[in-house]
RNA sequence: GGACGCAUGGCUCAGUUGGUUAGAGUACUACCUUGACAUGGUAGGGGUCGCAGGUUCGAAUCCUGCUGCGUCCA
């Protein structure tokens, strides 16, 4: 028998096991069968999994398990991405902090090494959160951006592209991380105010004593001036224009030109110093003016040569040594204090430079043209639609994607220099080789040698060196084939492997990649749309000629109680493993499909359980920043029991052996109480199914209840079905839940208790009762896995034919169960409207029980005033009077009066009276109906100002006038009605 | 600076194309340990929908402006 209480520990443990020793998760390419392809979006190995992962997790593995139950042959790919600046970073941290090493001490080698490892832990920490959550992932199919499948597929990409003269090697401002020393992308650097200063200083013009004002932030940027600007429409330096001025701490002259695009003339002294260098808009400027470029900073952001006599001093040391020189030769005009904007590297924390370097491109123009034509053609779709505007308005600005990086762990350019060798060397080297493609460089200095496997430093012969470029691509570029390259692509003979095995299923042919490809529904937050998103379609038509989804499911995001997003970085992520701990995963899932709308984001304010007295502590901002000062580790102070105890936190490990406060949060108690309710739901059917026969159920034996319950289910199953096909997991969660609840528990199981203790009526109502419950528990498959799985396997040990109308044998997982879809006519809108008025009146009863505290333990009698028709509608379920509230159903007719001494109630198309005499207090009866009298006068007065309005009868549509009408005319009836009681009461 | 989203009872959220005096969960109050469930049952109190205008017979719902918050892009 069932436990009193759903306990989740052991069954999610059990089940877990069960499912993977079955391997009830694999998806094979299976003939006939319709595929059903999501691919997960690769977390880094940066870090753990938090709540915005669980909910991500917990999406996909809903449609997921939902396609599978609809006989979909299911893959959902599961993998990590390399995430090459943001890992790299962390590990060099970590090293710098705990070793003071950088990586420059011990070497390209060795770092990558680390981070290896960095990567193996984390892989399978957050792989196994994964797995926690009862993800129905491929397993065997678990793919890393940097393992050899998905290199290969980054080797072939690369070499199409530069074949196809979409790779370009250009010198480009970037944004330079001088910690770092790497270029970061646009989207990597995040724009923070600072306290600055803006000096405003004069150049001497050359042969004449007069001086030309301007200001600056960054003075010693000077050094690398090759202009002064201003605008072509001054007066007040048009006789400027042309002549030369001096750089007092370098010497050098420079022009001063006319620049209407750079140059404001209102702002400031209406001059601007340019240094195309160091600058984006100075950048454009000097190559509007073929200015030179003169770039002053060495990569670790010191002064170089170019310096002169500051090289080699850190560029803010610099600065002030240049505003020193400037005040002592007389240039220095003012300073004032300032806030400036200052983009900071995202991953080092640290303020970027704009710094001019050799960087590699990817053509975007007609690759982003190809993305945005899928979209417009309806290829990708965005749930919710509106999406579909940030990634069109990105890709329609057709920037080239600056895909180097200067960093160590990634993928390196497959691309070798040779300044040495002759054309005829090349071909005879490669002249065969479909793999190797060779060009001169932009300045013509250079071979540029693209392959698709290494090529050895003496394959060109000894008098050649080829010199492999350092950089490694953007981690962006390998995730952007992530829908085709996990399934094997390039290689079109094979199967990708299985485990890290070949796979020779495919018989010479990559089946997977066909049968799976291409794919049905993204699953992601809205950040990445443009990042990923959009590269993943442009990849996708580049490679195979097709996108990589149909669908794009755009999700919210999980934000902490303070309304932050949850990030690695802030130290507010939630790990779902506590609230699963503390909940259970089937709660914690329900819950967070709950909360999957398309609008709002959710907030998540979460506290800590003390470990001694269970009291939980709010969680607050110090808690999310706090990290081990000295040694020791941040603890939590119980408002209770005063004791202190360390706590999960995403910045460190608690001490072994310590109590710690996990992480709850009380919003998923509504989840686990459902799961408990729906436990107990099917404790209650098991305990009454005693001598159950599987069998046909008549027409005949149908009752009011049934014939409402397969109504309803009818329907709940049919909207459920629907929001699900356009993501409303919200929506879909709560119909699923409501009716669960409000229905099938508070009515339903309520209302067949006699008829299960009746032989005779016993048999039908098993048979009804363990078919809805049946379809209950498969429709919550997708949902709350576990739960559903065990009873499921319950339910086949007692009924293991089950069904409406005809008993039919079940499948021994639900997992492989089929989702229901019930017969449109089952569905009953009289009938429902029937119920309807039982519950309504069962209800009214009751609150006249609470409302003179009349316990369950007296009867009552009730007198019914109402239409022939209804009466004898109420006649025939009269016994459910005496089940759901204690009361004999009296008499019922037109010609019903109201007893004396009785509590009254008054319905649309009913008045109902329950005899208390000597029981109510005449003066309370009175008040309550008084009460309930200015209520319907509220919603008459309502009503009828709108009658009155002469502007509503004339421009409302006459349904709507007439709609009012009605209610009016119901709603006086019952007024009447209670007023007539209101009378009676002070008669008596 | 541009784009998108959000602001509804103490808390967390619904509210479909504008049409009964705005709903749910949770928290709260009262009563109930009746043989599925106290992670429960029954009943109840509580909001005028960020602010200011406008459109309309009618606005939480549409429009404009403002304020605050979140995110993306400059």
């Amino acid at each position: 028998m069932l436990a009193k209480q759903y306990e989740p520990k052991d069954i999610q443990a059990y089940w877990l096991t069960a499912w993977n020793e079955k391997g009830y998760f694999q998806a094979n390419p299976t003939p006939g069968k319709t595929p059903h392809t999501i691919m997960i979006p690769l977390p880094n190995v940066t870090g753990a999994l938090h709540m915005g992962h669980a909910l991500n997790g917990t999406l996909q593995d809903l449609l997921t398990r939902w396609r599978r139950m609809q006989g979909r042959e299911a893959l959902w790919m599961p993998g990590t991405d390399h995430a090459g600046i943001a890992t790299q970073a962390v590990v060099e941290r970590r090293m710098l902090e705990e070793e003071k090493l950088t990586r420059h001490d011990i070497g390209r080698e060795a770092l990558v090494k680390r981070i290896w490892k960095w990567k193996d832990t984390y892989e399978a920490r957050i792989l196994g959160q994964l797995r926690e959550l009862g993800a129905s992932c491929d397993w065997r199919r678990t793919r890393f951006t940097l393992d050899d499948v998905c290199s290969k597929a980054v080797r072939k990409t690369f070499y199409k592209l530069f074949k196809d003269g979409l790779i370009y090697r250009g010198q480009r401002l970037v944004n330079w991380d001088t910690y770092l020393q790497t270029a970061v992308a646009d989207d990597e650097v995040t724009a923070e105010t600072v306290k600055g200063n803006f000096w405003t200083f004069t150049y001497p013009i050359v042969g004449t004593s007069e001086t030309i004002a301007f200001s600056t932030t960054r003075p010693e940027t000077m050094l690398g001036d090759t202009a002064v600007a201003v605008h072509p429409s001054d007066e007040r330096y048009e006789h400027l224009v042309g002549k030369f001025v001096t750089i007092p701490v370098s010497g050098r002259e420079i022009p001063i030109i006319a620049d209407g695009i750079l140059v404001d003339k209102e702002l400031g002294t209406g001059v601007v110093k340019v240094t195309p260098a160091h600058d984006p808009n100075d950048y454009s400027c000097g190559l509007r003016n073929k200015l030179p470029m003169i770039n002053i900073l060495n990569q670790n952001g010191t002064l170089n040569e170019n310096g002169g006599k500051y090289a080699g001093l850190d560029r803010y040391d610099a600065r002030k040594q240049v505003v020193a020189d400037m005040e002592a030769m007389g240039h220095l005009v003012k300073v004032e204090d300032r806030d400036i904007e200052v983009k900071h590297s995202d991953r080092s924390k640290t303020s970027v430079e704009p710094y001019l370097s050799e960087q590699w491109f990817v053509k975007m123009d007609s690759l982003a043209q190809s993305a945005m034509d899928a979209a417009q053609q309806g290829r990708v779709k965005f749930y919710p639609g509106r999406y579909s505007r940030t990634y069109m308005d990105w890709l329609s600005e057709k920037r080239d994607w600056c895909i180097s990086r200067q960093l160590w762990w990634g993928h390196q350019i497959p691309i070798w220099y040779c300044e040495t060798c002759t054309e005829d060397e090349l071909k005879a080297a490669f002249g065969t080789r479909s793999d190797v493609f060779y060009r001169r460089d932009a300045k013509d200095k250079s071979w540029l040698i693209c392959s698709e496997t290494d090529l050895a430093p003496d394959v060109l012969g000894a008098a050649h060196v080829l010199q492999r470029d350092g950089d490694v691509l953007d981690t962006w570029f390998s995730s952007a084939l992530w829908p085709h390259a996990t399934l094997g692509w390039p290689d079109l003979d094979h199967n990708p492997p299985l485990n890290n095995q070949p796979d020779p299923s495919g018989n010479g042919e990559n089946t997977v990649l066909k049968f799976f490809y291409p794919g049905n529904v993204l699953v992601t937050s809205r950040d990445i749309i443009t990042l990923w998103v959009a590269r993943m379609v442009i990849m996708g038509l580049y490679n195979m000629g097709d996108v990589p989804f149909a669908h794009v499911c755009v999700h919210p995001k999980i934000l902490d109680g303070f309304g932050q997003t949850m990030s690695k970085s802030k130290g507010n992520g939630v790990d779902p493993m506590d609230l699963i701990d503390k909940y259970g995963t089937d709660a914690v899932r329900f819950t967070i499909a709950s909360l999957a709308g398309e609008n709002q984001d959710v907030r998540l304010p979460v506290g800590y359980e003390c470990p001694h007295c269970g009291e939980v502590i709010p969680q607050t901002l110090e808690h999310q920043k706090a990290v081990p000062g000295g040694g020791a580790k941040p603890r939590v102070k119980c408002a209770g029991c005063k004791k202190e105890s360390q706590y999960t936190s995403p910045w460190f490990e608690p001490d072994p052996g310590e109590q710690v406060a996990r992480v709850v949060s009380e919003r998923f108690e509504y989840g686990r109480n459902f799961c408990n309710k729906l436990w107990n739901a099917a404790r209650f059917a098991m305990l009454n199914l005693e001598g159950y026969t599987p069998g046909p159920v008549a027409d005949s034996e149908l009752f009011l209840e049934d014939r409402w319950i397969l109504s309803r289910l009818t329907t709940v199953t049919g909207e459920v079905t629907g929001h699900l096909n356009v993501y409303e997991f919200d929506f879909a969660t709560k119909a699923i839940r409501d009716f669960t609840w409000n229905e099938f528990c508070d009515w339903y199981l309520e209302m067949i208790k006699p008829r299960l203790r009746d032989e005779n009526l016993r048999p039908a109502a098993q048979r009804l009762l363990v078919s809805v419950l049946d379809v209950i528990v498969r429709m919550l498959a997708p949902w709350s896995p576990f739960i559903t799985e065990e009873l499921w396997q319950r339910l086949n040990e007692i009924a293991p034919q089950r069904g409406f109308p005809e008993p039919l044998p079940t499948t021994d997982t639900v997992m492989h169960a089929p989702w229901p879809v019930l017969p449109r006519t089952l569905r009953d809108a009289e009938l429902e409207g029937r119920f309807n008025r039982l519950q309504e009146t069962i209800v009214a009863v009751r609150n006249i029980r609470a409302v003179y505290g009349i316990g369950s333990g007296v009867p009552l009698k009730l007198h019914v005033r109402c239409e022939t028709q209804v009466a004898e509608q109420l006649q025939a379920v009269s016994s459910q009077f005496e089940n759901l509230a204690k009361t004999m159903l009296e008499q019922a007719g037109l010609d019903v009066a109201r007893p004396i001494g009785a509590a009254a109630f008054s319905l649309s198309d009913a008045d109902g009276f329950i005899p208390l005499e000597g029981i109510i207090d005449r003066e309370a009866e009175r008040k309550r109906q008084l009460k309930e009298a200015e209520k319907l006068r509220g919603h008459i007065a309502s009503n009828e100002k709108k009658l009155n309005n002469a502007g509503f009868i004339a421009k409302a549509p006459p349904e709507v006038v007439e709609q009012v009408k009605e209610h009016i005319a119901t709603l006086t009836k019952q007024l009447d009605s209670v007023e007539a009681m209101i009378q009676a009461l002070a008669g008596e």
